[in-house]
DNA sequence: GACTCTGTTGGTCACCTATCCAATAGGATG
DNA sequence: CATCCTATTGGATAGGTGACCAACAGAGTC
């Protein structure tokens, strides 16, 4: 498994429960919790955001038994007890996770142009998270079967909502498209381009790089070069300036 | 805890040499193969082959000392003997794959345009292996700052490859480009985003997708929209009948 | 032939996983 | 109140990893 970075940390506040000694009756004052009970709605739920918050901050690797029991509290069999096997597990707190970055990255309100830059600018400069977690889940699908799975799904789903931005455009005449999927399905695989580099230790500044999905969405839509650049890059000065939400 | 170490897999011809018991003088028949010493530049070098063959079938994370060991019949301590390390070896077989690639990838003859449409095509048709290595690595970089650095300086030579092609098509007024290196970002871009999807189960076959990177070109270089996308079509299927290397 | 250098081995250690299972205890129900 | 169901635990088991080290042996040198 690449001993991968991270340095065997051991949580230091962890359960340092003795390690085979079963817990004589003597005081052990770290005993913090005594076991709690809870509704197998809400455990099951609790299990799968935490799960999907440790796949953005640390990686779909680490969503261990351990990893998910230790920040619940509670013990590893308890993880495995709702999900027996730890491969859907991370499936699911994929799910859930990119659930979420899509209703962010989707704006409500606006005409599809605004709702456009709104898109690129939110991808730009807000989501590197997730396109780490992108670029993680499309390489775990390679030994992952549900993961493959479900970033299938998921790409679906991501697909569909731009391409009801894009048909609406075109029904404006804002966009100028032959084939509305066409166009989406380049958009995002521009966006899969730029996520690719999401873990350069020092990000790469060019122009070209900074700005490609909105100058690829440009080519795509038949809109006027650098309109979408300048309108993006105007949203996120003034978003700084003013803290809009 | 952890009771015991190693469940000694013990290779069915390999050494079934009593576990411990220091070889007692009977014949040992089973000794397939005695020690071989090899000079350290070629043992090394064989270390590093095998290491990036196992990148390219299998996924960097499965280069272990053992894995490695075992292709090559020797014992993991070999290995980290070679590279202590495990996390080097990994960026050295990284390095040493995509190095061939290159090679691979980059024709040395024809005049520019033809040269683009051979890395295209090849890009497009023969590189999948390639690309889902460049996934895992990208990804793996996260938690290895040695393959970071690795890819970091893989991209620029490659960068610097594809800017060679690119310029020499200015000076030739075939591609018409105000900056080459502008070009050659967007291009690389289309190439990871186009790779993004290598792990796919089922290959993706919207023409949108499988003729992103020659698309890209096109607009990225100028060139008018359809020419690239046909002239690799036509190498590929050129090559597919007449059995041309 | 004897000696030295070092490539190579065999084995161990410490650590990390997931999975399984018996025993325990929380909380609702009768 | 007693009873039952099951969420939860504790621990054992089996497997995998990289790192380390003393001892062995091949190959060149004197």
């Amino acid at each position: 498994m690449v001993s991968s970075g991270e340095p065997r940390a051991a949580q230091p506040g962890g359960n340092g429960a003795a390690a085979g000694v079963p817990q004589s009756a003597s005081g052990g004052s770290e005993r913090v919790s005594s076991r709690v009970r809870k509704q197998p709605e809400e455990r099951r739920a609790e299990i799968l955001t935490e799960a999907a918050r440790i796949a953005l901050e640390e990686g779909l690797e680490r969503i261990t038994l351990r990893a998910v029991a230790d920040r619940l509290g509670v013990r590893p069999g308890l993880i495995s007890h709702y999900f027996p096997a730890a491969e859907d597990l991370v499936a699911a707190a994929f799910v859930l996770a990119i659930t979420g970055e899509r209703e962010h990255l989707f704006s409500v309100s606006g005409d599809p142009l605004e709702r456009l830059v709104v898109f690129v600018q939110r991808m730009q400069f807000e989501e590197e998270g997730f396109s780490r977690l992108w670029l993680n889940a499309r390489h775990l699908a390679r030994f992952t079967p549900a993961l493959a799975d479900a970033i299938e799904e998921q790409e679906g789903l991501d697909r569909g909502r731009l391409a009801e931005v894009i048909e609406a455009g075109c029904a404006d005449g804002v966009f100028t498209v032959e084939d509305p999927f066409e166009a989406c399905v380049r958009i995002f695989m521009a966006v899969d381009g730029f996520g690719s580099y999401a873990n350069d230790p020092a990000p790469f500044e060019h122009a070209a790089y900074v700005h490609f999905v909105a100058d690829v969405c440009e080519w795509a839509l038949g809109l006027t070069p650098g309109t979408l650049r300048e309108r993006v890059a105007h949203r996120y000065t003034q978003q700084a300036d003013g803290g809009i939400l």
